[in-house]
DNA sequence: ATCAAATCAGACTAATTTGGTATGATTTCA
DNA sequence: TGAAATCATACCAAATTAGTCTGATTTGAT
């Protein structure tokens, strides 16, 4: 039940970018610096975020990321889809599954909460979009 | 955003010992063929289902292993806490984590998410048990 | 007493995933 | 032309996962 690193960074480089939308493409290094992402790691996640066509790569001097939609047109399910695949609670949950049940037959007598676990989840990822959290700044949380 | 095979496996086994509660002790082979779990591999998950105290273990001849309290009062996080420890969506959400927070100092922009996904998803492992997913008995709402 | 059935315990391992790096090519602006 | 940037792929070390293996211990039944 853990997020990977890559949802967690792609996520952040994501608010940045909506943070700053529509003022022109903001570079991987620029990105990187300010969120403390490995800069060459960071990269391949773009990649993915613009082969999903979330974002929009400038290349050249001066180049950089630039979001493709309104940020509140972007959940974060789009965003972690994008770099860590369908989100799979388990393979008879998962988004992308084929047919493939448990035990390949049946239900077992837990899917039912597998089956509300990954509703739960996708809901939430859905419903949040990068609008958001760009909004809702940083230190702005009371609780923890 | 995956469950691990041992929270999968710890739960449909506990489900198993669930739906014959009371009944005496049930041995690992038993379940592990019932549920298609591999045998030695089971046995590691009930030695951690017991040292948490979830189940009692009776060894020798006609032994096996049954459940500490009734089925409606474990619940499905009980036991996959007890097989993959605490619920954690990311260090800064973790049930055990030890003041860290996003960045060391102050909260990412994306800590809300996190924040809301960790509180969903233990609050549907929280609210499920293990009488619910059995069908045994005292009537909390069927998942699904 | 002995044997078989079962839990208990820990070390080991193969494969996969994760979280990166390294190298180099290509495009674009100045 | 040169610097800044994306693009693309290959590589790698460490951790995790999903088991297996070996053996000890406990217990019920013959």
């Amino acid at each position: 039940m853990r997020l990977s690193s890559r949802s967690e960074y792609a996520v952040r480089a994501m608010v940045e970018l909506a943070a700053s939308h529509g003022a022109g493409p903001i570079s991987i290094r620029e990105v990187a610096s300010r969120e403390g992402i490995p800069e060459k790691y960071l990269e391949q996640l773009f990649r993915k975020l613009r082969k999903a066509g979330l974002v929009h790569g400038a290349r050249g001097s001066g180049g950089g990321y630039m979001l493709t939609r309104e940020p509140h047109t972007i959940s974060v399910a789009d965003v972690v889809r994008a770099v860590d695949g369908p989100i799979a609670v388990c393979d008879c949950t998962s988004e992308n599954r084929d047919g493939v049940q448990c035990h390949k037959r049946s239900l077992c007598a837990a899917h039912p909460v597998w089956d509300k676990l990954q509703k739960g989840i996708v809901s939430i990822l859905d419903s949040t979009t990068l609008g958001d959290l760009a909004g809702t700044s940083a230190g702005s949380d009371p609780a923890d």
